[in-house]
DNA sequence: TGTACATCAGTGAACGCGCGTTCACTGATGTAC
DNA sequence: TGTACATCAGTGAACGCGCGTTCACTGATGTAC
């Protein structure tokens, strides 16, 4: 463990943080390679400069690890989450803003985003579980973003968490298109192109579902 | 390693055909705990009835076995569009039909869908890469199939592409949630349901962009 | 048909290595007086 | 302020275990004559 670079020592709390956080950074990183079902406790110990044993004082398991990757992961989500809602939801250039929003943020925290696009579907099952978890909150978030629109005064409960369901599925496979393709930028820009179209197509096809219900 | 239970001897090249099954079989079972990159070659071997070192007679690594299991499971992911694309493309029922047979072929083909799932995010490099350009290929089938509806006349390549892309995603999506799901009747049938007029939604929506290009 | 040889799926011992977890410990930081 | 004690993040040795891979092998099946 290093010691920080200057001034004041640290207090007791401080450098346990500290390991704490350099243990999250490690396994973050680690388990990009693979997945966090196949990153050893060691693998973390050794990256981070602590020995096997000392792991212990700040996580049970790989398994609790994970659940609290899930917790950070989702910080970042809900960030970006926070910045699409920002401003104001007119119907014309919503779908361009968001999509912009969505490529600066998974660019931006992209190991998050890759964390959650990996373990969601083969992490361990506590870690699956939460992200579940926390990506249904988002749909209940969306939902109730989308019931304050005008547009869709007569809605009912259900077809909002069944547009959100869908926007949010689309997002997803969007942000994992964008990290999993090359990193050049016209492939990218075809990425982003496609997302906008699918989600207009969506949008209207709602407005026009719902119309005639 | 088990004799067949009955008459006629095997050649050495049958019995060589059914360990490999049997390798198969097991990788499939054991990688569905957690995942391909957590699952070891002796596991395997053990599961199999076989000594770990002959399981180098008939693949090279894990990451062999598992683009074996790919081309697999999309023979089983292809005859499900066969059997969709089977039968009229009368616009009023398709959706239906589709997701019934969605759901069908889910709950007979269950362990190939989840491997494809998940290994499709978190399995080896070559996995991934191959589950990645099945998939682009079965869009391109939806895509050719979708260019022969009266409908989509005068649609751009382009235009069919994002149409096809999205239907997929929602697809992949649906059959994960379907795996996901409590295996109560009434979760499935919610998750039915909500596919159904997500897809409805996705198809007008579509329609109607098109018609204002 | 019988014989001699080739093939090769599966065996079994052995290797060095990284694994998670236990345990008793050290020594700096924190606290009570 | 100084002293005596408590706390606890990190250490280091040790354990038994499963790992992938090597190697020389066995013995049934297949083939050439």
């Amino acid at each position: 463990m290093h010691r920080p670079t200057a001034g004041r020592p640290e207090s007791r709390g401080e450098r346990k943080e500290r390991t704490r956080r350099a243990i999250l950074d490690a396994a973050l990183e680690l388990s990009g390679e693979t997945s966090l079902v196949a990153l050893s406790l060691r693998q973390v110990a050794k990256e981070v400069g602590i020995v096997p044993t000392a792991f212990y004082r700040h996580f049970d398991s790989i398994e609790a690890l994970g659940v609290a990757l899930v917790d950070e992961s989702f910080v970042s989500l809900r960030a970006m989450l926070r910045d699409i809602r920002r401003g104001d939801p007119a119907f014309s250039d919503v779908v361009d803003r968001s999509i912009t929003i969505l490529v600066e943020h998974v660019h931006r925290q992209r190991s998050h985003f890759l964390f959650i696009a990996r373990e969601r579907a083969a992490g361990p099952p506590a870690v699956r579980d939460a992200i579940h978890h926390e990506i249904e909150l988002c749909e209940r978030e969306l939902a109730t973003d989308l019931a304050r629109l005008p547009a869709t005064d007569p809605w009912s409960a259900e077809d909002l968490r069944i547009l959100s369901n869908l926007i949010v599925m689309a997002m997803v496979a969007t942000a994992e298109a964008i990290m999993t393709a090359p990193p050049r930028p016209d492939a990218e820009k075809a990425i982003i192109e496609t997302a906008r179209a699918q989600l207009r197509m969506v949008l209207i096809g709602a407005l026009n579902w719902q119309s005639r219900t």
